[in-house]
DNA sequence: TGCCAGGCCCTCTTTAGGGCCTT
């Protein structure tokens, strides 16, 4: 499979548009099914974080007053990433943060995201539920970490891609497999896709 | 003042509602 930028964000809520921030990135550039690359920093976008979120992310206020700024690291990570496709889980999440940042330094994104989290719907229907923490115990893959941290998350979400990848070509008979396939199963309606998927055996 | 995310996806649907997922 093609090189894939998997990101994962930690922020201080759900949407820019209720003036949250992000406050820490990581990315990790995923290769022939394994990670070859990482990028991972916390921000500081001059914004407090809610008790909650510091609960939950263990991101604290104290952590990211010595953090460099939103800025520095948005640059930093977008020369990183380049070009290179995006994929995350949930990528309707990160996509809003990443326009949003990216924005702030007057950069446009270029490429497409993939979502691990649509193609699990459509690929692992058994799982008990499509969280990330719960995909990675159901497939068996590797702990990264704690969990909402950004390189733990990235990484169980480069884990989860290469799975998918490994499933499409052991179940589905898929060979070469391109970040806009990835993008092009995530559309197609979840009842239809083991048919969809018999057109492109053998590619 | 009061609002406070939003797209996906299922279903006892489509003139709609509610759970899932991300922080």
């Amino acid at each position: 499979m093609e090189r894939i930028a998997v990101i994962d964000f930690e922020t201080t809520g759900l949407s820019p548009n209720s003036n949250c921030r992000a406050t820490e990135i990581a990315v990790v550039i995923l290769e022939q099914g394994r990670i070859v690359e990482r990028y991972q920093s916390l921000m500081n976008a001059g914004v407090r974080v809610p008790a909650f979120i510091e609960q939950l992310t263990g991101i604290s206020n104290a952590m990211l007053r010595t953090a460099p700024s939103a800025e520095q690291v948005m640059n930093e990570v977008n020369e990183f990433v380049g070009i290179t496709p995006l994929l995350a889980h949930n990528a309707a999440f990160d996509q809003k943060f990443w326009d949003y940042e990216l924005g702030r330094i007057k950069r446009t994104r270029l490429q497409n995201f993939a979502c691990s989290l649509l193609l699990a719907r459509r690929l692992m229907p058994a799982a008990p539920d499509h969280k990330l923490g719960t995909l990675t115990t159901f497939a068996s893959l590797p702990n990264t970490g704690k969990a909402h941290r950004a390189m733990a998350d990235a990484e169980m979400a480069a884990n989860l891609t290469a799975h998918l990848a490994e499933e499409l070509r052991r179940k589905h008979g898929l060979r070469e497999l391109s970040h806009d396939l990835l993008v092009s199963l995530q559309k197609v309606p979840a009842a239809k896709i083991n048919e969809h998927l018999k057109r492109y055996r053998g590619f």
